[in-house]
DNA sequence: CGTGAAACTTTCTACTC
DNA sequence: GAGTAGAAAGTTTCACG
């Protein structure tokens, strides 16, 4: 399983997945051959998945950030593998979640500004049938791609 | 701004942040140096703002997504600053907008299980006064850590 | 912007203690 | 695991076309 120094190693690359070696294996109290060992193993054992940049969406031109909340009167497979494809089509969805209770679906859109929320709403509604959607814009983000705690049993 | 060969290599890079400048050349008919250029710029710029190591979130015990909508009774600007200072507190609470209508607050937490949520939720409610508390449990990610779309005028 | 080459940094991998 | 050292890989930068 992971130690005190696995989990920080972990940490410390979901802040900054370039820091050297040497740095991570100071801030572990390990050598850097010991420290790139372990790194190493995180991966092969697939703790660590990939590494990505993180792109500044102000900076791209997509500064808004809606949640929709979806309800359907289908329950289908079918259905569910429809809404499937539609996300994967609209890259201005990035994260759809089935939920219970209340609400259906949950869905995390980025855009260029409120108004264009109509773009995707339409793309969505002629591609699939919905019972319900409600959407909310983010006002604010208070936070937002923290690293996950690493403290867990 | 940004031609589209700057846009491919963003799309490319949050994929995989570690893909050679080799590689990245070739995909966009450039040569490693004119490419490793771009890349520069692109960090310059601010396009690019770090690279994060995606950590599996199963592996790490925490295969439960569960989303919280908030509502208070409370709109100052010193209890939103609490929330703030709660959220950064709290690891499992990955995620917090402000949003406008029908729902005042959204949050994504991640959890070992689903009855961890009376731990996170406890400390909420002790630490912060909140008017209407609803949790929705994610039984199926459909899609989750998706690029950023990258052909927006 | 391309090419080619050089300089540099960093990582990986024994081998030893 | 630590430490060292050598090898290898990849990146950046430069001069020049």
């Amino acid at each position: 399983m992971l130690d005190d120094r696995d989990r920080k190693l972990l940490s410390l690359l979901q802040q900054d997945a370039e820091t050297s070696v040497a740095q991570l294996a100071e801030a572990v109290n390990l050598s850097p051959s010991a420290c790139s060992r372990r790194i190493t193993r995180l991966r092969e054992e697939g703790y660590i998945l990939r590494t990505t940049a993180e792109v500044d969406r102000r900076r791209m031109g997509l500064p808004t950030t809606m949640f929709v909340l979806l309800r359907t009167s289908e329950h289908t497979a079918d259905w569910l593998e429809r809404l499937r494809a539609v996300a994967a089509d609209i890259p201005e969805i990035v994260e759809v979640h089935r939920l219970t209770g209340n609400f259906d679906y949950i869905l995390k859109i980025v855009l260029p500004n409120v108004e264009y929320y109509d773009v995707i709403y339409k793309q969505l509604v002629h591609r699939i049938r919905l019972h319900d959607v409600s959407a909310y814009i983010s006002m604010e983000t208070l936070k937002s791609d923290a690293p996950l705690p690493t403290h867990h049993a």
